[in-house]
RNA sequence: GGACCCGUAGUGUAGCGGUUAACACGUCUCCCUGUCACGGAGAAGAUCGAGGGUUCGAUUCCCUUCGGGUCCG
């Protein structure tokens, strides 16, 4: 079980603070969420992610169903003791990939509606290569191309398996693109299912359910009031928020107004720095986000002074740290000019070290942001 | 000494008697918010070794030459 107590409210927003407490470890609210996929914070070793500082990370269901299937991970005593990550962990249902192998990969777009967001998926409209139904999703696994089915029975069941410390209900996550009828048919779903995720749920674990809705106000306050009545452990919000930080805050606020005020709200799949200050002032508490992790693969570096494409040959010249006001181990050590040519050499010693220090970056960004909430300025 | 092969963007290759010479990697720019290191979108970059000839037209055919290589003696 986990336990949460909230510590301050801000009188600035609706930021907070809290403690989350895990049967593996106690996590300082609000928190960044590092994205492990496979069961691993992609790039890092256990040692290497504790030089960052991170509190919490999140696995998926889908991914570690496919690869190595959920017995494999039971037969060695749950995730904790088969991966011996040293972190309170959460699982992701698989409702995300409902969506990224769906429709986004259909059109070819993220979570977020960049620019002009056209509508481009209307009522009743299905994905070429997987089918939405009432009870669940039918997918095509991108490992053997076998059909594959997975609904909110079968993803607790599963997400029971593992055994995270916070699982999470199967939702249907929305494309941006789609328009108010189908956010209103998917949420009529992904409600249902949030009643039989509960209805399946039998281990300690804490189940949170996830509030839909897209960008529509009357249905994002329609889920938050029926998923926040129902006696999930925490909360999670998932879809889309808009293009701006700004305008993502005030969904927020539509959400977690509605929400049980004392218990955990977790955002999905967000955190660019500029929407983090945004997202905690909402009066969320956890957020997860691929960015400091998946940019760093690809080679850039956040900074106080913005981001830096370690690809880019001019770094070549540059003796300084990643960043001069980073206290992280690979600032103290390593050079941007090391750095650069590990990653145009393509070194995976490169990755990793631009993966610690945009994860210890992000944590410090928030952990500061919870000074500035003690403090009464944010 | 004889026979033959090759020489096309930074690199490795494709190609054909006829509009803006193709591909991969590399380079450069941009993009990647419940993940995809081995990703996405664009751009730049070649007087097709040199000289001559045949032809309406040659990177493509012929000759010479230079450079690299293989085999025989």
């Amino acid at each position: 079980m986990i336990s949460f107590r909230i510590t301050k409210k801000s009188k600035r927003s609706n930021a907070r603070l809290g403690v989350l407490k895990t049967p593996h470890g106690t996590v300082q609210t609000p928190a960044f969420v590092a994205v492990a996929t496979q069961g691993t914070v992609k790039a890092l070793t256990h040692d290497q992610l504790r030089l960052t500082d991170t509190q919490l990370a999140i696995s998926n269901t889908f991914h570690l169903h496919l690869k190595p299937g959920e017995d494999v991970v039971a037969k060695h005593g749950g995730l904790h003791k088969f991966t011996k990550l040293p972190l309170p962990l959460m699982t992701d249902s698989g409702g995300f990939q409902v969506f990224s192998l769906g429709f986004g990969k259909d059109l070819k777009i993220g979570k977020i509606a960049n620019g002009k967001s056209r509508i481009a998926v209307r009522h009743s409209q299905q994905p070429k290569e997987i089918r939405i139904t009432d009870k669940g999703v039918w997918f095509r696994s991108p490992v053997d191309g076998k059909k594959l089915f997975l609904g909110p029975k079968m993803s607790i069941r599963i997400q029971q398996k593992l055994g995270a410390d916070i699982i999470l209900a199967f939702d249907e996550c929305p494309p941006p693109v789609a328009d108010y009828a189908y956010n209103q048919a998917s949420l009529v779903k992904t409600h249902a299912w949030a009643t039989v995720c509960l209805k399946t749920h039998t281990s300690k674990q804490a189940l949170y359910g996830i509030v839909q809705g897209g960008k529509y106000r009357d249905l994002r306050i329609q889920s938050a009031k029926f998923i926040g009545s129902l006696p999930f452990d925490g909360f999670a919000i998932g879809g889309e928020f808009g293009a701006d930080a700004k305008g993502m805050r005030k969904m927020l606020e539509w959400v977690n107004a509605e929400l049980p005020e004392k218990k955990p709200r977790h955002l999905l799949g967000i955190g660019h720095l500029k929407d983090i200050p945004e997202v905690i002032k909402s009066g969320v508490d956890t957020f997860d986000c691929i960015v400091p992790t998946h940019y760093a693969r690809h080679g850039t570096a956040f900074t106080s002074k913005g981001r830096l494409d370690f690809s880019k040959a001019a770094l070549l010249k540059d003796k300084r740290s990643i960043d001069p006001a980073c206290q992280c181990a690979v600032c103290r050590m390593y050079s941007r000019a090391y750095i650069c040519h590990l990653v145009r050499a393509k070194e995976m010693s490169g990755l990793t070290l631009l993966t610690i220090h945009n994860l210890f970056f992000f944590n410090t960004y928030v952990a500061n942001l919870r000074t500035a909430i003690a403090r009464g300025t944010l």
